[in-house]
DNA sequence: TCTGATTTGTTCGTATGTATG
DNA sequence: ACATACATACGAACAAATCAG
């Protein structure tokens, strides 16, 4: 008898319950890291297979994410980034029950380069206002947004900016009573030490990178946009309802919009 | 005198415009990859920090990517993968002037899992076919596929699949004359070693993985697909355009398709 | 899983030529 | 002529990532 067992239940799934009510009952906060395997075996009296056992379980029910080298943390809920043509970051993070806020990074003054110049529709070189935010839902890092806006056309936004904390009040007092995203492209990039610090997200996992013009209702660009969302905690969604019938305009969802901030 | 100089052209340029030219002239390959530069230095006759700053400079310029410890390539042309409603993997590659073709990777027969069983609206362990295969545009890898179909609905699907090397086609012998995307979800992941050899990535770039199901005429899912895209060659782009006005059915090229197959 | 070889990335220090006052 | 600051280029060493065995 290698093993003295009560009854039928596997040693492994008592460490598992265990931990799972700990998880469910608010006792380990999503985000949170869970202590090292080692010592979990050592407070549970088990080995240290028998607790791999238990994560991995807990892992495949998605209550648990565990990052090589770093450990395992309890999983923190999803919240769906709905690209759409007139969506703001505050409106897609409340309809999913959260709170959305933002800090803000930076603002600089800078001459355009190439890419935020053609995506601007202006001269290279010619003046514009970055401003840099870090996007909050519920207090969790949700994506850093950098924003470019034409310097000429509209002079002192940066300021605007700092005082609403927000881009669509910001471009408001310009006049600007509605935008919408022309077209986004996608992809993926490692973090940088910083992203990760800022977005508290671990080094191995990859960031979505979202790039996008914002238009006036005369499609001239007025903001182009470039955000950074961490995947261990946002993802993307791309929902293209049927246009051709009924209603075309207003409610249809899909919009594209105003990512990050 | 520790260098002489001939006038005012700088070092580091004329080794830059040298790489330039092999580059623009097709002499070096795009995705081919270029010597170390331990290996310019020695040819060049200067010192590695020289050939760095022409490296840097090309790369600067998107002539060149390079990635730590493995080397310097040369850049390939960046295919966008639209995001819309009917796009097809082929049409989209045809659209940029490439050839699109597939590599069959394998046909599984295989209960339906929970995510599987939820986005095909069939109940969890009923038989479905999973595809897998491996996308190319010119003879480059852009994506790994993998295709789940209702056995019970569509009974040899994978046969079908394996005789045309197309969904379209095989869902067509099967009364399916068209079908839509309903919705994706993208996110990024680091990919296996298996995914690097397929896709002819690095390990440290991270692949886009997009997730969708596509429905019929009367919205109901047909099929459910996850594809894992190389960020090396592979963009995606969303473009919404005006959906109120003119023409909203038909040639709006909002839609969103079967990415990759 | 680990080791060693290869390659890029980073940071020191040194020397030399140019521009400025 | 001299001092200073700056940019270019070289040299050496080490860190970090990749890759083959």
């Amino acid at each position: 008898m290698h093993q003295s067992r009560s009854r039928d239940v596997l040693l492994w799934k008592r460490v598992r319950s265990i931990l799972e009510r700990d998880i469910r009952s608010g006792l380990r906060q999503p985000g949170e890291r869970v202590e090292p395997e080692a010592v979990l075996a050592a407070r549970f009296g088990v080995n240290r297979h028998t607790v791999r056992r238990a994560l991995i379980s807990l892992q495949e029910d998605g209550l648990l994410v565990t990052e090589q080298g770093r450990g395992s943390f309890v999983s923190e809920p999803m919240v769906e980034y709905r690209l759409g043509r007139k969506t703001r970051f505050g409106s897609i993070v409340e309809e999913q029950a959260l709170k959305p806020s933002r800090i803000l990074l930076g603002i600089t003054h800078k001459p355009a380069d190439t890419s935020v110049a053609a995506a601007l529709e202006i001269e290279e070189r010619a003046p514009v206002v970055e401003i840099e935010s870090l996007g909050l839902a519920n207090g969790r890092p949700s994506g850093i947004g950098i924003h470019y806006f034409d310097e000429t056309r509209f002079p002192g936004i940066g300021e605007s900016y700092r005082e609403t904390r927000s881009v669509t009040l910001a471009l408001a007092r310009f006049g600007i009573t509605d935008y919408f995203r022309r077209e986004s492209t996608v992809t993926a990039v490692m973090p940088t030490p910083r992203d990760c610090k800022l977005l508290d997200q671990g080094p191995s996992r990859p960031l979505l990178l979202v790039e996008g013009t914002n238009v006036d209702a005369d499609d001239v660009p007025i903001e182009y946009s470039v955000s950074r969302m961490p995947t261990s905690r946002m993802r993307l969604r791309v929902s293209l309802e049927r246009i051709s019938d009924h209603e075309s305009g207003a409610l249809n969802s899909i919009s594209l919009d105003g990512h990050l901030m």
